[in-house]
Formats: C-alpha cells, structure tokens, sequence
DNA sequence: GTCTATATATTGATAGAC
DNA sequence: GTCTATCAATATATAGAC
C-alpha cells in the first residue's frame, strides 16, 4: 500500500466514523482498526486527532463540486429544479441510511463549532461553498426572482431549511418532517417566482 | 443543602456543560466539580451519565411552556406575532452567548440521535412538544391561512428554520444568517396571510 | 513510512464507611 | 444521602527499532 493509500483510508474511515458516532465519541484506536492501520502511521500523517479532523473536513470540500454539486446539477438544466435536486441528494441519503446519519457537515458543525477555532472556520467555509453553488443557480434564475430579493440571502435560506429538515429527520427517524419542510421551500419558491 | 437541591443542581449544572461542550465532550468529573457534589451522590441519584441526560431532557420539556412558550406568547396576542417573539427569543440567546451556544436541543439531537434510542425518542418528544406550541398559535390564525395549509407541517418547517438558522448562526458566529433566514420564515407567511 | 510497545491522563462507575 | 478512595477501561499520544 503506498504512502499516500493509507492516508486516505485513514480519511476516509475517520469521516465515516464521525458521521455515524460524531467526533467526541469515535476513538482514535477505533479508526486504527476499522482502517487497519497502526498508531505510528497515522501519527505519522496527522500530529492530532484535531488535524485529522481538519483533513476529513478539507477532503468534505474537495468532493463539494464533484460529488454533491455536479451530480446534481447534471439532473436538470432548470435552475431552480437544480435547487431541488440538491436537496434531493440529501434525501436519498437520509433514506439510504434510515435517517440515521444526517448531514456530516451540520453533526460536526453543532457538536463543536466553539470547541476549536480552526474547527469552526472550516466548517463555515463548507456552509459558504455550499451556499455559493446554490447562489449560481439563484444568480441564473436571477431574472425569474422579484428585484428585491438578495440571492446570498436567499441561497443561506435554502441551507438553513436543508439542515434543520435533516436534523428533524434524523429526529423522528423519518422523512416526512423533510418533505414537509421541502414542501414549504418549494411553495416559497413558486410565490417568489410567480410573484416577480 | 436538602436532597432534591443536589439533584437539581446536577442537573443544572449538567445541562449547561452539554450545552457549552456537548454530551461526549463532558466528563463527569467536571460536572462534579463544577456542581460541587462528590460522585457517590450523584450515582444516588443518577445511575449512569446517560441517566443523567435523560434527566436533562426531562427538565427541558417541564420548562419549555413557562420558560421558553409562554414569556414569549405574553408579548403579543396576535398569534403570527407570538410565533415570532419565540423566534425573537432564540435570537436573544444567540447575541448573549455571542452566537457561540446554539440550541440545546438541536445540539444533542445531532450528537447522538442514534447512539442512544432512550435519548432520541424524547429529543424527538421535545420538538414535538415545541411543535404543538407553535401550531396552537397558527390554530389560532387558522382563518387567516389558505385552508390547504397543514398547519402542523407548518409548524414542523418553523422548527426546521429556527434550528437550521441557528447552527448557521453558531458556524459564522454572527447573527447575520439567523437574521437573514427569519426575514425569508416572515416572508413566507406574508405571503401565504395575503393569499388565503 | 510502518511497526510494536508503552506512557500518562482521564473516563465512567463502584465500594463501603458514615 | 454523602463521603473518600479507588477500580478497570479507555483516551490520546509517544518512543524507538526497522
């Protein structure tokens, strides 16, 4: 296994486990295991649990536009359907998982944002791509939308209901609270298009 | 210092560092110390930490109503308002933590909604709970709503944004994106008062 | 870069006198 | 109900050979 492989599975085991059990509660000699690795290796790579952390939350960025965005994007060529097929690609994930999991980005972020500063930076940073490919499909439908609305705002506004329908989800274990939530964004939608 | 008073003020003191820090992140040794309580008192009354937190969420529903509902219902009758003065006092919070805490609720349910079945059926019994306090007011102005509007689905999506808009609040440590996404919430109901 | 062995602190929880 | 002392397990991290 080269250099670079086992850094990557250290990556990507550390983020599967703080997605499923959160940061606090994954120790580091459960992902030595689960990735089959041993302690000197991934000291090796990652001076901290935090940094490692920090490397799962680059990697979360890196795969933003490749994995979440574009896939979705790909589905449609209306802009604001685009919207909707993001949100969309949080719902299959919900059910794929029995709305267990949630969004790994929204766990972290209220487990521990004030925790570490570094942390939280990060993660802001994640929120602020997201919202940017969400407000370049709002800046194409810019024309559709009433003048008045501001587009940063209103591409904030879809992350927010996406986050809290998922944590309401995950809740309840069900989809129903995320589609009632996706229901009102989407007639929100409709009165801000129709009403231009 | 009388039995229940050491109870209570575990309890008091552990609902604040799991809201500081997270559930995870708090060792009971902390709360010991800050609670000044010695440990064989608190494994009187609380047999596992886990038992302590469900001990937390308990207080959180008895104190939901005359704590969180009610002072906020009081400002207002008009039950739109009253809705948003609930909102307005999540605000409050935020700006006097320095948008560093977020809602208590919303924090444990991200952090461990599936580690333990016992904790997320009353996460999930609190929302419910939260829920029913907004959809009285929205009852109440039921004829000024269009009549194909769920009123509990839009309770549930009031929820969604209060606790979408405030892990963003936490994550940007600014008031900005809570501010922004409560302007959309009030739009919306604009929007469907004016077009019953 | 990887290995094994280990250090040190802290974790949640218990025992038994009072 | 409260106290002190302590347990066993686990935590993150390190040392040093290979």
């Amino acid at each position: 296994m080269s250099e670079s492989d086992t850094r990557e599975k250290l990556l990507t085991v550390a983020a599967r486990l703080f997605h499923e059990q959160g940061y606090a509660a994954t120790g580091i000699s459960t992902i030595l295991r689960e990735a089959k690795v041993n302690s000197g290796s991934l000291y090796y790579f990652f001076p901290t649990k935090e940094a490692l952390l920090l490397g799962v939350l680059d990697q979360y960025l890196d795969r933003l536009e490749p994995e979440v965005l574009r896939p979705a994007f790909e589905k449609t060529n209306d802009p604001i359907e685009r919207i909707f097929a993001v949100l969309g690609g949080y719902r299959q994930m919900l059910q794929m998982t029995g709305c267990a999991m949630g969004c790994p980005i929204g766990n972290l972020a209220l487990e521990l944002s004030d925790s570490y500063p570094g942390v939280r930076e990060k993660l802001a940073g994640l929120f602020r791509a997201w919202c940017d490919g969400i407000q370049r499909c709002l800046d194409e439908a810019a024309d559709r939308l009433p003048d008045h609305v501001d587009r940063g705002m209103l591409a904030q506004f879809v992350l927010t209901v996406m986050e809290g329908a998922m944590m309401q989800a995950r809740a309840h274990r069900s989809l129903d609270p995320y589609d009632a939530s996706m229901a009102h964004l989407k007639s929100y939608f409709d009165r801000l298009l129709a009403g231009a």
